[in-house]
DNA sequence: TCAAAATAGCACCTAAACGGTGCTAATTAT
DNA sequence: ATAATTAGCACCGTTTAGGTGCTATTTTGA
């Protein structure tokens, strides 16, 4: 339904923390612990992410995890990429003719239903694209944008701090 | 996964193809067989959308669905909300610390996890603002554009002003 | 040396969502 | 009447998401 699953919730928000923490080596354990979340869960995104290349690991005690690569140059989408895994919807005829259900259709006018269909992917592919347009870095600075909505609600919620 | 289900994908497929056909009522079956999609679940999108006030439906036979309302006026956004439901992440408050489990953590440094984790929920809120800017009708229109917005990496999206 | 802490990797389970179908009304043109 | 349509359910099978169990391996530190 067009979210975002909790395993990427983890490694972003694991992401996140370990660029806020410069070339340190953080734990799994330690990141859940912040944020209070399933350690076990944020463990398997953040294998994930070192699998992916993305994070540089330490194993044995005071091990951890470490950004393999600056968080200006890591994307939302390449996390998101190896988190979840990116449909790789470039070209409509491989994927909106064949993965969506008209590789049994024949050759009746195929193209006019891919004329219809190809926005759907263009929304799809919108979406990754503004993914890969942002970066960790981005994502965990303070005041982050990616939309600067007028107003600001949820920069009042901090009452007690 | 970040994906639109099949029945927003049937249920835009419709609307597109309503909107082609200005106020002329079309029935879910010559839909459905026009693109060549389960009959059966093109007249359940139907539905939801008649439902939602998107469509206005026509009972009896020669009957079938006609917009409601200009293409031009209905968004992408009302739609999939239609379709299957939007989440409303409008507010900080309520979604991200009750609906994402920690309304039951009390009241340590609450503020430090909505920080964050807003981030993410601002990832969300700016697919759906994307969706609530683009219409039916410019799904419809050949040259679909969506992102007009080529500016910078994320300089703020809706301002346009 | 040994125990604790950490990553690595795999298999597995439960619940929810998704895709799809069956069935029965009610409505209306022919 | 009959056929075609919308309306509204309930249901089912498969997949996926979220989460857990278990074991091995590596490393620190007492």
């Amino acid at each position: 339904m067009l979210k975002l699953t909790k395993r990427t919730e983890y490694g972003l928000t694991a992401l996140v923390h370990l660029a806020d923490h410069g070339g340190e080596t953080v734990s799994a354990r330690r990141i859940s612990q912040h944020y209070s979340l399933p350690h076990r869960l944020v463990a398997e995104a953040l294998k994930d992410l070192c699998r992916a290349g993305h994070l540089k690991s330490v194993r044995g005690a005071s091990g951890g995890y470490l950004l393999a690569q600056s968080p200006a140059d890591l994307t939302v989408g390449e996390a998101v990429a190896a988190l979840e895994g990116a449909p790789k919807s470039t070209d409509c005829e491989a994927k909106a003719l064949v993965g969506l259900g008209f590789g049994a259709l024949g050759d009746l006018d195929v193209e006019s239903k891919c004329m219809i269909r190809s926005p759907l992917h263009k929304i799809q592919e919108d979406i990754w694209r503004q993914f890969e347009r942002t970066t960790i870095q981005e994502l965990a600075s303070p005041e982050f944008t990616l939309l600067r909505d007028e107003r600001g609600p949820h920069t009042q919620l901090q009452n007690s701090a």
